[in-house]
DNA sequence: GTGATTGCAAATCTTTTGCACTAAA
DNA sequence: TTTAGTGCAAAAGATTTGCAATCAC
């Protein structure tokens, strides 16, 4: 019955976000929240829409990506040097970052946890927790 | 005393590296390894190199500020997006970031610990833990 | 000397910006 | 209409690279 309706949910959110429902954001927004979750690069994105017959610039991209990000529709991931990573699951939840082959995955918030967080420096409050576990792939050689 | 034998230190460290002690590496491991802790940028020690009076371009602070990683004098750290900071501890410890100010803090390896860790995706090991936490300076209108 | 290291400038890569054009309300 | 949003190309930053000149051994 998705197919009856299939605009709907990218629609809400947009709406719900106070963002304009043009063309290339309801397109975006299809890809990047009504599948499962992932881990995109603004790149990567801009690939996926091309292939799906989406006409968009990469600039928008990098627009809408971040305007997502402060609707909370999404979380931005620094991992590696150089590039950003969106991340679909804005659920309270950290990661493995597997470094050979540039891939975030994740690790459910409740699998982990943080034992005793020292206090805050003066005159600044905690705004987020972030873990990375770097992972390698292992030596297959020996 | 250590006005005696002023570059011993860097220059030993240098040496199990297997770096050719140059005026440039001996400069830069003083700068980094004979202070207190710091956390620096490439372009935050190209400007002290210059202030201090050392000839050296940015490309070879870049040039070194890896090498002396890659020897584990250095740990690299990214929690920016475009801009990488080098941690001259590299015992086992987290981070503070204050994202106002773009400063790390060290968090003492025992003042922080991850409960029960997930196993590592299969195919993989795990090669480092990086717990980040963000703070914000404190809303002072009000 | 000769091979490693450096400096410089150019190149690269990701991300941002300015502005004329287009589309949503 | 009128205002927000888009595309394009150019700009901006951080980092890397190629290569001739220089330095450590």
């Amino acid at each position: 019955m998705d197919k009856i309706r299939p605009f709907t949910k990218a629609l809400n959110l947009l709406k719900e976000a106070k963002l304009r429902p043009t063309l290339q954001r309801l397109a975006l927004a299809r890809l990047l929240l009504e599948g499962e979750h992932r881990h995109v690069t603004a790149e990567q994105l801009h690939g996926d829409a091309l292939m799906a017959k989406i006409r968009v610039s990469l600039a928008t991209v990098y627009n809408t990506l971040h305007q997502f990000t402060d609707a909370g529709l999404l979380r931005e991931v620094v991992v590696e040097q150089g590039r950003s990573y969106f991340d679909t699951n804005t659920s309270d939840h950290h990661h493995f970052f597997n470094v050979d082959r540039s891939e975030l995955i994740d690790i459910p918030g409740d699998a982990l946890s943080v034992g005793s967080l020292p206090p805050a420096p003066r005159g600044t409050n905690v705004s987020r927790v972030d873990i990375i576990v770097q992972v390698r792939e292992v030596d297959t050689r020996s």
